[in-house]
DNA sequence: ACCGCCCACACAAGA
DNA sequence: AATTCGACCG
DNA sequence: TCTTGTGTGGGCCGGTCGAAT
């Protein structure tokens, strides 16, 4: 029977990794082999005829972390031979080196401190250091005089024949195939386990075996480079350092708004690491909002105020996003006087509704929790949502049209949501759909609707949803208080940019069941205390709010103590 | 749905 | 000596 | 004083066990 979809490995079986990584090298060989270069191919084969007990061995080995394992580490009852007889098996195949040269770091790491002391103890008392070193610290002495890689045999003379230690040599290709499968590098085979325990539950949508995340190896390749990328910026390697080595500008547009958070990210570091003018560069060449606007910023702080403006004007003219027009504006102020050009025009935006509360300062909680015990009452009660409620509303309404089954979107049994879910296209693709769920905001049906799908998704990952905030009562009595043209209103506006618009919502609801006036069942309240103050994604939700005539304010807080010194 | 987000909070600098 | 941290596991 | 920018820290199954401080 050919299988059309992964299923995990029942984990009654006490080789269940084996089965999934098994699953995981056929799908991979049956669906992906054009990505594959021959040798890579081969490979897989040669691991799919491995004997059970080196297979179940080396994907222990590949599931946990690093390449570099002591074999009196790897203890693994299940297999039906002994640990030493599949590892000579895969040193004889050649998927392990059984003598591989360990850095200082890679033996530190392998051996503990009491390990190691002895070995150390003559060196670091000759060069006077105590014999109490904590593993760190003796780490840092040693760097310099024993910074080139030995075998095991030549660090440890002494007592290192009790152990060996092997290496891993086919890692690439296993997260090579891990990427392939899942179109990302955060999941992995654990993913298989968690949703056998339960702890996961993804929907089933249906998938042909054509789909896949990549059509390319180049893609693939592209892909794993920016990776790599970004691990040595986080093991923080120089940005001059690693800048040559990002993959040019890419036409697929996944890839490419990767590559724009990349850029984003080595410019921050540049410009922490004082390379200015590599900063400006790096963050010319990313599309990402943010990475215009910071190199906006540095010119401004390097003075180039005519550059800055002549960019920025150039930008304003272009579409703007709410989130872009609202950055620009306040470079746009500042710079203004520098060029001598007249103040732009202040946008009008709408006044927010605030109000102060002063109270006693709880010993514990937080300043949400205060302000929601103190305006709650049995006739208006208060939650604390933030953005949950509303994305929850929207996720449980449109949930069919969000795991719509679209080429490309779904490619494996374990996706939250569709990989397309913040392309630019997301929406278009399914215009129509969109339309029919938001038809039933206008007949009344979608009360039902998000109750009954509240029930049968129950606990379904779904990247809207957050399971444990929701419960029957707080969606009813939402459904009651907060009027269906509201939610429409809410709705559109986060489907016009998902990304930007999924957050910022305020941290309260108040409702208000038995108002008169269905418009004033509720209200939604942003909670600030001393010290803090609205994020710009806050301000421009309150801003639509009071546009679109939904009840919102800002609560600003006070606390007593503070206010007698103050 | 990309080791990233989504929040509050702390500190600095310039107007 | 007691606590914290992280790798590993199902 | 206000505004604005920037950097930080916690939390991501839950439980066990070894290692480090
Ligand atoms: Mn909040
Ligand atoms: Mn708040």
């Amino acid at each position: 029977m050919i299988k059309h979809r992964p299923v995990p490995a029942s984990l009654d079986d006490p080789l269940y990794y084996l089965e999934n990584m098994d699953i995981l090298v056929a799908w991979v060989a049956n669906h992906h082999a054009d990505l594959l270069t021959e040798q890579e191919r081969n490979r897989l084969a040669a691991f799919s005829g491995l004997a059970t007990g080196p297979r179940a061995l080396l994907t222990r080995m590949v599931m946990r972390t690093g390449e570099l394992f002591r074999a009196d580490k790897l203890r693994y009852p299940e297999l039906p031979v002994p640990e030493s007889e599949a590892l000579r098996t895969l040193v004889q195949a050649g998927w392990l080196d059984p003598a591989p040269e360990l850095s200082l770091d890679d033996l530190f790491r392998l051996f503990t401190l009491a390990e190691l002391r002895p070995e150390f103890a003559d060196w670091l008392q000759q060069q006077g250091h105590p014999k109490t070193l904590g593993k760190a610290r003796m780490r840092e002495l040693l760097a310099e005089p024993f910074n080139a890689p030995r075998a095991l045999g030549a660090w440890l003379p002494g007592g290192g024949e009790a152990s060996t230690v092997v290496r891993l040599q086919d890692m690439a290709l296993f997260d090579r195939i891990r990427l392939m499968f899942f179109g990302n590098l955060r999941q992995s085979w654990t993913d298989f386990v968690l949703v056998e325990l339960g702890v996961q539950q993804f929907e089933s949508v249906p998938f042909t075996p054509a789909s896949r995340a990549f059509q390319q190896r180049a893609e693939v390749d592209c892909y794993l480079q920016m990776h790599q990328c970004r691990e040595r910026l986080e093991n923080g390697e120089p940005a001059v350092d690693v800048w040559p080595d990002v993959p040019g500008p890419v036409d697929n547009p996944w890839l490419a708004s990767r590559r724009d958070r990349l850029l984003l990210e080595l410019g921050r570091q540049a410009e922490r690491q004082g390379e200015r003018e590599l900063a400006l560069e790096v963050l010319e060449n990313s599309g990402h909002r943010e990475a215009q606007l910071k190199q906006l910023r540095l010119l401004e702080r390097m003075k180039r105020f005519e550059e800055a403006w002549a960019i920025a004007c150039q930008w304003q003219a272009t579409e703007l996003s709410d989130a872009e027009a609202q950055g620009l504006s306040r470079l746009l102020k500042r710079l203004a006087p520098k060029v001598g050009a007249d103040q732009p025009e202040p946008v009008d935006n709408p006044p927010l509704q605030e109000f102060t509360l002063t109270l006693p300062k709880p010993d514990t909680g937080t300043v949400e929790l205060a302000a929601l015990q103190h305006l709650g009452t049995d006739d208006a009660p208060v939650f604390y949502v933030e953005n949950t409620l509303i994305n929850a509303l929207f996720g449980l309404l449109c949930w069919p049209v969000i795991f719509q089954p679209l080429p490309g979107a779904f490619f494996h049994p374990f996706h939250i949501g569709p990989a397309d879910l913040t392309r630019e296209d997301f929406v278009a693709r399914r215009q129509q759909a969109f339309e029919q769920r938001f038809r039933l905001l206008g007949t009344g049906a979608y009360r039902r609707e998000i109750l009954d799908t509240y029930k049968n998704k129950q606990g379904i990952a779904n990247p809207f949803v957050f399971w444990p905030v929701l419960d029957e009562a707080l969606l009813e009595l939402a459904l009651h208080c907060i009027p269906s043209g509201h939610l429409e209103a809410l709705f559109r506006r986060l489907l016009n940019n998902i990304k930007e618009h999924r957050s910022g919502f305020p941290d309260l609801i108040r409702f208000v069941p038995d108002a008169e006036q269905p418009e004033q069942r509720y209200e939604m309240i942003e909670v600030k205390g001393p010290g803090d103050r609205l994020q710009d994604h806050q301000v421009r939700w309150l801003q639509f709010f009071a546009r679109q005539g939904i009840p919102a304010s800002v609560c600003y807080v006070r606390w007593q103590d503070d206010e007698a010194r103050g």
